[in-house]
DNA sequence: AAGACTCGGATACTTCTT
DNA sequence: AAGAAGTATCCGAGTCTT
């Protein structure tokens, strides 16, 4: 839901200069909510996440930098309030460069993991060291198995002596490197098994895992999807703590040097860039779209507990998709457009682990299409405005002055228009969603009406100035297709549920649960924007008996108050919430740069936190 | 080839509130 | 008077569909 990307940027330490609001709310002010993100605002502060294009190649200078330049220091400052070790930010940025932020943060993640699971290696046991640099192929973690060219690879030496010690430590993990490229493997599979499986693991566990990883690549190499990928793959791997080695190991690199908008030249073509959208947008099944029955077989690490829903917009940039994928565990998304559960559109990707069996919507069933959920404009509605449905509700609507030009034009023009007037008002009621109020009087919708449309209690935003409500409705999910979702939740949990939810918004996941007779013994819910906070804590109370507590800012939480949440509520349930996509909407002109943005961190605190969580759950 | 659609942002201005 | 909030207008392109 909600969120800005505001606080999709790290530094708090640069706060400073906006005043007004303090990050944590939104930008708007009031309100914002959900995902969304105004947030370009900040980017200025917002240190490291740029990402240079050129891929020129990468040198290591005498003075240890790659390409010669230390990082900027705001960069430094930006992951360090991510939450990582400032020397280890350093030293990533030595190892591989600061210009390419997404190899960057998958190093430190990997760093931070294995850090995490086993302390006796130390905060630099990290061999992760050997992770190769850059290298084009990108995506496909799993893919080159044949080429190791990393091996010799990486001159890495440099002067830093410092670095060169911590070479030194990784000496158990490069016996066990050296040991199965003896067995026929490459560098780069050896590094991923040891990440995955930990630099603890028999040379057999090794062995396994890169067994599985290669049936994971050639599913995908059919295309097919996650859930034909039997569990049976991933029974070697190691402890449930690993879980989020996975996903650092499966990004390896994708980087490419295009600039945001990335097309990336896709040296083999097609493939992981290219996620094609179903058509019809109707998910794994939907009611009424009794498809083929499907069963999915998630790999074991991907599953709960914690159960986890992510969801984003669908019309992201190319690669995004594949990229969140590969973040969380290479489960493939479930897309969904509402349009064929309530009256308005909305395109979106949902990456859970949840059954997809024995599905049941919300009942009573919202209306489907337009008519039924606003007969009275029925009235009014031209026959040749044949729209059954809305497109997608934005966070910005018409203004005044739309309603009155076309007014004016179809006052000056007879009945019916003429063609050229008629193709002016369709658009712009497409445009803008609008809806005949009166004669030859279209207007945008009500907050309240929007609220309808997307299943949130009549009210439920009211309370709040008009922009504010449009923008966190706007940003929020539709209620009846959450909830068809999460319905699945209400046998296996009778006695209730823990849900972690971040970018809350207006809180549509919580909504749905409600309205599925799901009980929140507990929620702990991250909301940067005090007006959702204010809606989400105003209807708890009117309806829950369970626990919320409120945070405000996603870079606050880390590891060890999460662990303190799972510990007090004996873990999490549900990890529940889209991140901000000020970024990958195509409504937005000015920063559509997908997660290699600037603005992009979100998406990673969604990622930190869940693996925090799972941690923290396995550790139990 | 043309049309349709997209959880938006920056800015200037006006109006409301403190 | 100063700040907060609301209003209006400007701003295209990537991707998919027809």
């Amino acid at each position: 839901m909600p969120q800005n990307l505001e606080r999709a940027i790290p530094l708090r330490s640069v706060r400073t200069k906006n005043s007004s609001k303090d990050w944590t709310s939104d930008s708007d002010g009031s309100d914002k909510f959900e995902w969304d993100s105004d947030g370009e605002a900040e980017a200025s502060s917002a240190p490291a996440m740029r990402n240079f294009d050129a891929p020129g190649p990468s040198t290591l200078s005498s003075n240890g930098w790659i390409n010669g330049e230390p990082p900027p220091t705001s960069l430094i400052e930006g992951y360090v309030a991510m939450g990582f070790p400032k020397e280890m930010v350093v030293r990533s940025s030595k190892e591989i460069g600061h210009g390419d932020a997404d190899a960057l943060l998958e190093l430190l993640l990997t760093y931070k993991a294995l850090g995490d699971d086993d302390d006796a290696l130390g905060n630099h046991s990290t061999s992760g060291c050997n992770l190769p640099i850059v290298e084009d192929d990108d995506d496909l973690d799993f893919e080159n198995w044949d080429g190791d060219d990393d091996t010799g690879g990486r001159e890495s030496s440099s002067d830093d002596s410092g670095y060169e010690e911590f070479l030194r430590e990784m000496s158990d993990k490069d016996e066990k490197i050296n040991s199965l490229r003896d067995m026929g493997f490459s560098e780069d599979e050896a590094n991923m098994a040891i990440t995955i499986c930990g630099v603890d693991a028999d040379l057999s566990v090794l062995v396994d895992s890169i067994s599985a990883s290669q049936v994971t690549e050639v599913c995908h190499s059919r295309n097919l999807s996650d859930h034909q990928v039997t569990a049976r793959c991933f029974d070697s791997f190691g402890g449930k703590k690993r879980a989020r080695l996975i996903e650092e190991s499966k990004k390896k690199r994708k980087r490419y040097g295009g600039g945001a908008q990335g097309k990336r030249p896709s040296s083999d073509g097609s493939d992981e860039e290219s996620m094609p959208l179903p058509n019809p947008m109707v998910g794994f099944n939907l009611p009424g779209y009794r498809g083929p029955s499907m069963t999915r077989v998630l790999p074991e690490l991907a599953t709960g507990p914690p159960y986890f829903y992510y969801e984003n917009v669908a019309r992201a940039p190319k690669g995004v998709w594949a990229k969140i994928t590969r973040f969380l565990f290479d489960i493939q998304p479930e897309f969904v457009d509402s349009l064929h559960l309530c009256a308005a559109a909305r395109k979106r990707g949902y990456i859970h682990n949840l059954p997809t069996e024995n599905r049941s919507p919300l009942l009573p069933l919202p209306p489907k299409t337009i008519f039924e959920a606003f007969p009275h404009d029925k009235k009014w509605w031209p026959s040749w405005d044949q729209r059954t449905h809305f497109n997608c509700l934005q966070t910005c609507t018409a203004s005044a002055p739309v309603t009155e030009r076309i007014q004016q034009k179809l006052s000056s023009s007879g009945n019916p228009p003429p063609q050229s007037v008629q193709k002016y008002v369709r658009h712009q009621c497409s445009k803008w969603n609008l809806v005949w109020v009166g004669k030859d009087k279209a207007a945008p919708l009500e907050p309240h009406e929007m609220e309808y449309l997307l299943g949130f209690p009549k009210d439920h935003t009211r309370g709040f100035g008009k922009t504010q409500r449009y923008k966190s409705l706007g940003n929020s999910f539709q209620v009846d297709t959450v909830a068809y979702h999460l319905s699945v939740l209400r046998d296996m949990f009778p006695n209730g549920i823990t849900v972690l939810s971040l970018f809350t918004g207006i809180g549509g996941g919580e909504v749905a649960l409600h309205k599925l007779g799901i009980h929140m013994r507990a929620v702990v819910s991250i909301e940067i924007c005090k007006a959702n906070r204010k809606i989400l804590r105003s209807w708890w109370d009117q309806t829950q008996t369970g626990t919320l507590i409120e945070i405000d800012d996603v870079k606050s939480l880390k590891d060890d108050e999460i662990a303190s949440y799972v510990h007090r509520f004996g873990g999490f349930d549900l990890v529940i919430g889209g991140s901000p996509c000020n970024n990958l909407a195509g409504s937005n002109r000015h920063h559509r740069d997908g997660l290699e943005g600037e603005h992009s961190s979100l998406f990673y605190d969604y990622f930190r936190i869940l693996n925090s969580v799972k941690s923290a759950m396995a550790n139990m």
